[in-house]
DNA sequence: ATAGGCGCCTGCTGGC
DNA sequence: TGCCAGCAGGCGCCTA
């Protein structure tokens, strides 16, 4: 479910609420998630005092003192929530850390359990493990030269490319989706198909639609929620995602579905046309 | 090496 | 009302 924009969200809202705190308590549940949460975890995360908290791509990474590291990755359901420590615990909480005031909570909920977990006990480590997961650039940071290279390289759709976290990390199926929209193109194109102006439309496409979203604290659809418990607003302003049979925003034409990548992709016929008019064609970069 | 398909999980919706 | 198919913000593993 999270991608970038959510993932931002929940970092931003966590950071003031646990930079400076120390985890006095950890306590987990016996379903294991995707990577499963180690017993010998616990011993080691508590006293700890939580330094800093980040992303990369789709991972939230805190930073704790002693050169400790906590990874976690909220798959398609993940909910990571600072919550006072009598509230109730919700149904499919996965795991909880509790702070040093003993007053709050961090939990961790999951429905579907796609969700993951790392402990890295190295600053060497926690780079060696996005090493190993060739996690691609932030698509902040895009190069353009990269881009359009990495796209002209691949015989996948750019909606594959999209997905594919070696190539940019953070994008996920909506904001994909979004993007291509943004940039006119058809999902179903082979990278080896564009051209450098249309790499340069989606490269700016991505950054825009993101940081559009993040200004929304991310899409609620229905389980998302940020740190603090708060929904996104962004659902409401998709194009394309979700949209099928109503009329495109730009043009009005009706927005069409198909499978790609395994995955359900929504565009604008006209807007996004599989071949490119002649007249955008033909015209200089 | 690369690309597509399946499976992992739970829950919800819509059609019969 | 109940059942069943299809769907869902991700990703790792397997196969050709």
């Amino acid at each position: 479910m999270p991608e970038l924009p959510e993932v931002e969200t929940v970092v931003r809202e966590l950071r003031p609420r646990l930079v400076g705190r120390r985890l006095v308590a950890v306590q987990v549940s016996p379903l294991r998630l995707r990577q499963k949460w180690s017993r010998r975890w616990g011993p080691l995360l508590v006293g700890r005092r939580v330094q800093a908290v980040r992303r990369r791509g789709k991972w939230i990474i805190v930073d704790l003192d002693h050169d400790r590291h906590l990874l976690l990755h909220l798959g398609m359901t993940g909910q990571l929530t600072i919550a006072r420590t009598q509230q109730p615990v919700a149904r499919h909480t996965h795991w909880i850390a509790t702070l040093n005031s003993g007053r709050e909570q961090l939990r961790y909920r999951d429905i579907r359990r796609f969700g993951s977990a790392a402990f890295l006990p190295s600053a060497a480590r926690l780079a060696g493990f996005f090493h190993k997961a060739q996690l691609g650039p932030e698509p902040f940071d895009l190069d353009q030269g990269y881009w359009f290279a990495s796209l002209a390289r691949t015989r996948r759709c750019l909606k594959a490319a999209l997905l594919d976290q070696r190539l940019v990390a953070g994008v996920g199926n909506i904001y994909a989706d979004e993007a291509l929209f943004e940039a006119r193109l058809f999902p179903g194109q082979l990278g080896i198909r564009t051209n450098r102006a249309q790499a340069e439309r989606l490269r700016q496409a991505i950054a825009r639609v993101l940081n559009r979203a993040i200004e929304r604290r991310g899409s609620s659809i229905r389980n998302y929620i940020g740190a603090s418990g708060r929904q996104g607003d962004y659902q409401r302003e998709f194009r394309v995602y979700g949209q099928t049979g109503k009329p495109c925003p730009r043009c009005r034409a009706p927005i069409r579905r198909l499978r790609l990548a395994g995955r359900s992709t929504h565009f604008c016929p006209r807007c996004q046309p599989a071949t490119p008019a002649r007249a955008s064609a033909g015209r200089p970069l």
